[in-house]
RNA sequence: GCCCCCAUAGUCUAGCGGCCUAGGACGUCACCCUUUCAAGGUGAAGAUCGCGGGUUCGAAUCCCGCUGGGGGUACCA
């Protein structure tokens, strides 16, 4: 009961997602987002798009434009934006520093007392960092000599030039306790001691992402805070911060983190093949996608697993998001593609793998006409064998390329069915090839009652010389049903391959 | 090291004190269908609900400890 009491929300709803453009956008980034934006959805309030582009150092030029892609490719819509602007533009956070927005709280903070101009430089601290080390034990908890000084002091000595960081006086002593809607009732608390003086503004001027952010947050309007796990020990300086300001707080819900495949550490861009536009470019459906990542630690009951995105936003709440780690599964992605993929019209999947066997060059750039139609004759011969579309150009390649036997082309032996040798299978090729030229009608429907006749004829069961046939066709021992393939194929170039197969063993 | 979070099959999860002889899905295996491969159908294996204590008539569900895993510990986000 008390859950429930304590997870009822009230509309109007304001969320954001915040990336930092250092690179593109990994799987876990995307999964937040669609956890921010199924949750404004559903409660009927506005979702956020706001660019952290406070660390200079790793910034990446154009990686907002990649970000935004990825966003938009699983369905996430934005209401305010760094490209379309809102209310509280604007929404780069770069922009903002340069308006003087961080400076102006940071002033305050410094005026009220509840921060320091910090000269400790980088290369002091981290001096002061390794003999904290050496002498062992205690943990390095920094705090500045100047937290003290009066104002006026530190003042002066910024005055003469010298650079200085503005940094948070957390207190020293007592406790900061906060809750959490996905952890449940239980508050989260943390003694100050294990807190430092956290750097505001860094000696460039430009904020830190805990300030930044925050101030944001609150101009924004923002209600609710969902962001991943890893946030959750750095809370304790914003609720500090909040109180420093002033502000009322906004709800915590920490999602859970995605971790790596082997459940060693979470998904990195470095070691994992999780950057969100490789599953564009293997041909995952952003329907899916959306699907298997909304699933990522949130359920909607003991059985429904499929669901269109409206159908999620509509059961999305936070109260039945998981508190504990998911692991990267892409076993099951590929699973759920395969489904949504076997879910779509034909002519569709047809018009959504053109784009793919542009690229392996099977057809041309832009399609023909021609191209295109044929396409749609061969798709139904493979819709249902793809999980991920990129699989098409393999599976059809042998329609666009020349199949032949030997060295260029696919091993005569696969030619042989199990069991028999290669006096026996030139026979079937021979018979097959003799037969079907003597056939006129060319549906598959024909080719099949023809065949199995051949079959009867020679005394064979269908497998070996429908497998021999299908190797001559396709070049391959797996390949569609050999009788559409004889169809998509026509007639001169499947006569042409059993012929050239029938030669290749003699 | 210190702090914080988490803990149901290999994986994702359902479960909010009796409906649980623990449900579903991925993966695995078998069988059926069948010209190969898939898809589809049927079925199986796989969880002493991490371990140990409590609380209770009754615990996967509540409490404590332990263990394990994860996260954090930057003038990164």
């Amino acid at each position: 009961m008390e859950l429930c009491a304590m997870i009822e929300i009230k509309a109007p709803v304001r969320v954001r997602f915040a990336p930092s453009p250092t690179g593109y956008l990994h799987i876990g980034g995307v999964r937040t987002a669609l956890f921010n934006w199924l949750f404004a959805r559903h409660y009927g309030g506005q979702f956020i798009l706001r660019i952290e582009d406070t660390d200079e150092k790793r910034f990446v030029a154009g990686a907002d434009d990649d970000i935004m892609a990825s966003l938009r490719w699983v369905g996430i819509i934005w209401d305010e934006g760094p490209d379309i602007g809102g209310p509280h533009a604007p929404y780069v956070q770069s922009q903002r520093s340069d308006q003087g927005i961080y400076k102006t709280y940071a002033d305050q903070l410094l005026a009220a007392g509840h921060a320091y101009m910090s000269f400790t430089t980088e290369e002091e601290l981290a001096q002061l960092r390794a003999e904290a080390e050496t002498k062992g034990l205690k943990s390095f908890r920094f705090r500045g000599r100047e937290r003290d000084w009066p104002l006026e002091r530190q003042r002066e000595l910024a005055a003469t030039g010298k650079p200085y960081t503005i940094r948070f006086k957390t207190p020293l002593a007592g406790e900061t306790r906060f809750s959490d809607l996905v952890r449940g009732a239980n508050e989260i608390v943390v003694q100050h001691e294990q807190l430092q003086d956290l750097v505001l503004i860094k000696a460039t001027g430009m904020p830190v992402y805990h300030f930044a952010h925050l101030v944001d947050d609150h101009l924004m309007g923002i209600t609710h805070v969902l962001r991943a796990e890893e946030w959750v020990p750095s809370t304790p300086y914003h609720v500090l911060l909040y109180q420093a300001l002033a502000w009322n707080l906004p709800v915590f819900a920490h999602l859970p983190v995605i971790l790596r495949q082997d459940g060693k550490g979470k998904l990195s861009k470095r070691k994992d093949d999780v950057a969100s536009n490789r599953f564009w470019e293997r041909g995952y459906l952003p329907e899916a996608m959306a699907n298997y990542l909304a699933l990522q630690g949130w359920s909607y009951d003991d059985k429904t697993e499929l669901m269109s995105l409206a159908e999620i936003v509509e059961r999305f709440t936070l109260d039945r998001v998981q508190a504990s780690g998911a692991r990267w599964n892409p076993d099951k992605l590929r699973d759920m593609n395969g489904i949504y993929i076997r879910k779509l019209p034909v002519e569709v999947v047809a018009e959504r793998t053109l784009p793919f066997l542009v690229k392996a060059g099977l057809i041309a750039d832009p399609p023909t006409e021609e191209e295109r139609a044929y396409v749609r004759t061969l798709l139904p011969l493979v819709h249902e064998r793809l999980e991920e579309l990129g699989q098409a150009p393999e599976l059809l390649e042998c329609f666009f390329k020349p199949v032949q036997p030997g060295p260029d082309g696919y091993d005569p032996a696969l030619l042989i069915p199990k069991k028999l040798d290669a006096a026996q299978t030139v026979g079937f090729l021979r018979a097959a090839h003799a037969t079907l030229t003597a056939q006129l009608d060319w549906s598959a429907e024909a080719l099949e009652v023809r065949l199995r006749a051949l079959g009867d004829e020679l005394g064979v069961k269908p497998g070996p010389l429908f497998g021999t046939v299908r190797v001559a066709v396709s070049g391959r021992t797996v390949a569609p049903p050999l009788f559409a393939m004889l169809a998509a194929l026509g007639r001169e170039r499947s006569l042409a391959r059993v012929a050239a197969a029938a030669a290749a063993l003699a």
